[in-house]
DNA sequence: TTCTAAATCGAAAACGTTTTCGATTTAACG
DNA sequence: CGTTAAATCGAAAACGTTTTCGATTTAGAA
């Protein structure tokens, strides 16, 4: 029952461990006979090298870690899935936390994966993360890093994204194109990079167009969770101050659908009186009804792509390679559905 | 640059690296004094156990592995947020594998997580998995092993379901209770254990209250995949076969709103001309229109009691205490929305 | 046959920790 | 001061692998 190891296949071959280690990694100055000898006693032992020992000797995991704000999200699972078949394709494995959107446990989390030795580590930050010297650590023990959609500009390392402000932009000056003239705009946090951004898009898209930006129409999202609830407060809110909206562009497809229920609710006709367009395509805005205008954000390709520039950064380190850092920018497309037509 | 070990820390001391280990494990038999000055020093150093060397040292990782049909599912989604959130107050991290149905990537995941030694595995069963070998050959080697909601009863281990037979009754019986009289079923794949189950409670309830079981009446997905497209099939399906349909019970949401969508664009009336039932709860059942009567599916609380279970066995081996098996059946509840009101 | 080069093997160190057990020092007491 | 017990420490083995480098064997050529 106990795992067989080296020295077992070696004692009863009657040769020594080295010979049967090098055998099985097909060293030249094995000769064949032995060679095929130690890989037939090794698969009828069901030898499985310990991993513990080759760690230790080898200086690698082939583990990588992977830190996400939430689990539960369909962006963020999408992210997900791409990065763990793409790693499995290479041979690591990923190791997944959820920093609960706190600075606190992503700190933690970042020591936590440190002290396991992982290759690499992959992470999109917590809204509440302002500070950065724990990633700067991660940098300075030269374990690589990866900062996919929400990322802090300043830190040294790769980065995937995509163009926030453009992709706001584009929603934006969707509304604009079918006809609003006064548009809202319901914001993320006041921290994270891509909420600044997308609200930037919107503000640029609307004085491109000679519409007035009225700080009035932006709704930020204080409790710093972007909720179904979040949607229903804003909407009902908005109905109360302005009476004049005929368009509103959303951060995120969760807070545009609660938005959209609470107008309906309230007598409110999508499209024909408010247009709305959401953020990132939940599978829920195709089903809903109205469905949901969005800017489809590729979630399965954000996680391929930045585990192979992980992978990139892995390899280069272990040639000793200098590495340079790539900030990659995926596409994004405006799909149009039944709230904003016209 | 190069990370601190426990021979710097003695060296610099002038003690031996035995003391330095047992300083920092606070043993009794190294003095007050020298146990704080290790502590301080090794602080200052930033010294941070290699886990390489104490996994080889104590066999064991503090890692566990965990086996999923999908990711981006709501329901699972939900359970591996359990797990990571219970396994990591334990001090364990949690590697994420995806088996994507496939009865083939589930072995060789199972293969790779034992190579990678890790302290236990958690898994819920691809569709396609018939056999169990691979199961077994994780409790041959004794490595703890826990299995939930898509399970097989034959195999000896740890269980976290629900009572999908009673669930399915009770959501059966509901939709008797309003009235229907001819009942549809729309039901996975033939191979899970869920997808009998939730098929006997319905086809019970009806013999309970006199109603025919009628086979004509149960659409099975062939496919294997439970989507979105699934129930716009069959509902497209059932219209044609059957005028007299009054109620439909759907396996999992996500089918049951395809099939609401094709039903409503083909002019039936929900609930009016048929009540509509679904499975698990996604978030998604609540938005839509009308929103969706379902049994909800305890995800969260599924993964944190798998968790425990296995938990309870790494330590009760660890003990070498005979370890004897749980099967935890975990409550589910109708929940009556707009889909069957009557 | 003898010499040289190539082919084949294995001893040993190393990775960094944990833990056993024996050695040494200190304290306590008669 | 001598004896004993308690307190404190460290040498060494062990975990299982990888890899360097020297040793031995074999084959080939002269």
């Amino acid at each position: 029952m106990a795992l067989v190891t080296l020295k077992q296949i070696a004692e009863k071959l009657g040769i020594s461990i080295t010979t049967v280690s090098k055998a099985l990694k097909e060293y030249p100055d094995v000769s064949k006979k032995t060679r095929k000898l130690v890989r037939e006693t090794a698969s009828m032992l069901n030898y499985k090298p310990n991993s513990f020992a080759v760690n230790l000797r080898t200086k690698e995991s082939k583990i990588i870690g992977l830190i996400i704000p939430v689990i539960v999200h369909h962006f963020f699972s999408s992210v997900i899935k791409g990065i763990v078949a793409q790693a499995e394709k290479k041979g690591y494995l990923v190791i997944i936390l959820q920093s609960n959107e706190s600075y606190e446990l992503e700190k933690k989390q970042i020591d936590l994966l440190l002290s396991k030795r992982v290759d690499g580590i992959l992470i999109s930050l917590a809204n509440e993360t302002a500070d950065f010297k724990h990633l700067n650590q991660v940098i300075s023990q030269e374990t690589p890093l990866v900062m996919f959609d929400k990322i802090a500009k300043i830190v040294k390392c790769s980065k995937v994204i995509i163009d926030d402000r453009k992709a706001a932009y584009k929603a934006t000056q969707h509304l604009i194109d079918i006809g609003c003239k006064r548009i809202a705009h319901f914001r993320g946090p006041l921290l994270p990079q891509n909420s600044i951004d997308r609200f930037l898009g919107y503000k640029k898209a609307l004085i491109d167009n000679n519409l007035e930006y009225d700080p009035s129409l932006v709704y930020i999202c204080e409790c710093g969770e972007m909720s179904f609830e979040e949607g229903k407060k804003n909407a009902s809110q908005l109905l109360k101050d302005h009476k004049d909206i005929d368009g509103i562009f959303i951060n995120t497809d969760l807070v545009a659908i609660g938005a959209m229920t609470e107008l309906i609710k309230q007598g409110v006709k999508i499209p024909e009186d408010i247009s709305v367009v959401g953020f990132s395509n939940w599978f829920m805005a195709s089903i809903i009804s109205p469905s949901l205008t969005t800017i489809n954000q590729p979630g399965l390709e954000m996680g391929k792509n930045s585990f192979k520039l992980l992978y990139k950064e892995i390899k280069e380190r272990k040639k000793k390679k200098t590495i340079n850092y790539k900030e990659l920018v995926l596409e994004t497309e405006l799909v149009i559905r039944d709230s904003t037509k016209n």
